[in-house]
DNA sequence: CAGTATCCGATTGGATACTG
DNA sequence: CAGTATCCAATCGGATACTG
């Protein structure tokens, strides 16, 4: 019956594994979008306005860069505060939360930085074998 | 003088940031997708065939799976070693660059599943909040 | 069994223009 | 300045059917 058990244990481990992936796929397609990073990013040295925010990620339309803090704000990862002055002033700021996010996003964030050359390397190969299959050595 | 430098090392280290981001960005791009952390985190525990991979994940469909293991071995993730067999047999397996994701990932999945309690209040509030100001006060 | 091709609906995200 | 609404092209991804 030790097999057994240990069947069952390395299904639960298993099922364990999965259930992780499933979080992280719901986090990953939250934070995995094409701006949240980049907000976040900005957001991490101190709170800012709307129109700052989208000066320092450049290339964000103001539609989905709204969209974008919208999405963080419902999520808890920042907070709004609109001053009633005119001009209308927006600060967005993280929240503890939102915080708590940036540990991990940077861990992911020194892999990235670290492997990239290797990624760039093994597309070339992958990318010149393909065109060795097919037209090119004709 | 001393202000000036200071400045300067503060823009530096912005823009560090934001290369960061872009770096974080990219890799994002290739892994907040669908299908790509369930095929990792299926193959995390050894080599498997195609099937067994889909089978793992559950939802995915043929079409879907076949192209997140192609990107992941074009990027240097996966090998693919087909077995010229009837009928045919493939396997994928993790290489050591596509191992190394593995623990970054698991960092962010534990961010996820220690926090999702957290976010998913956040979200009930946030859309109670925003029924109150449209039709249901009325 | 694994891979490819085609089709098509759904979602994404940019451009633009308007509002308080 | 910040937010919203509309429009539209591009991409994504599922279903299906066919091939070696």
């Amino acid at each position: 019956m030790a097999s057994r058990t240990a069947v069952k244990e390395h299904d639960a481990a298993r099922e364990h594994d999965h259930a992780n992936c499933r979080a992280l796929g719901q986090i990953l397609d939250r934070v995995g979008d094409k701006w949240t990073v980049m907000a976040v990013g900005a957001l991490s040295r101190g709170p800012l306005r709307f129109n700052v925010i989208m000066r320092e990620i450049g290339a964000v339309s103001h539609r989905m860069l709204t969209l974008t803090l919208r999405a963080l704000e419902r999520d808890g990862m920042v907070t709004r505060t609109a001053y009633a002055t005119i001009p209308p002033k927006v600060e967005y700021e993280l929240t503890d939360l939102g915080r708590s996010l940036i540990e991990p996003l940077r861990v992911l964030s020194g892999w990235a930085v670290e492997n990239q050359p290797t990624i760039e390397t093994a597309r070339k190969h992958f990318d010149e074998a393909a065109r060795h299959l097919e037209g090119v050595p004709a």
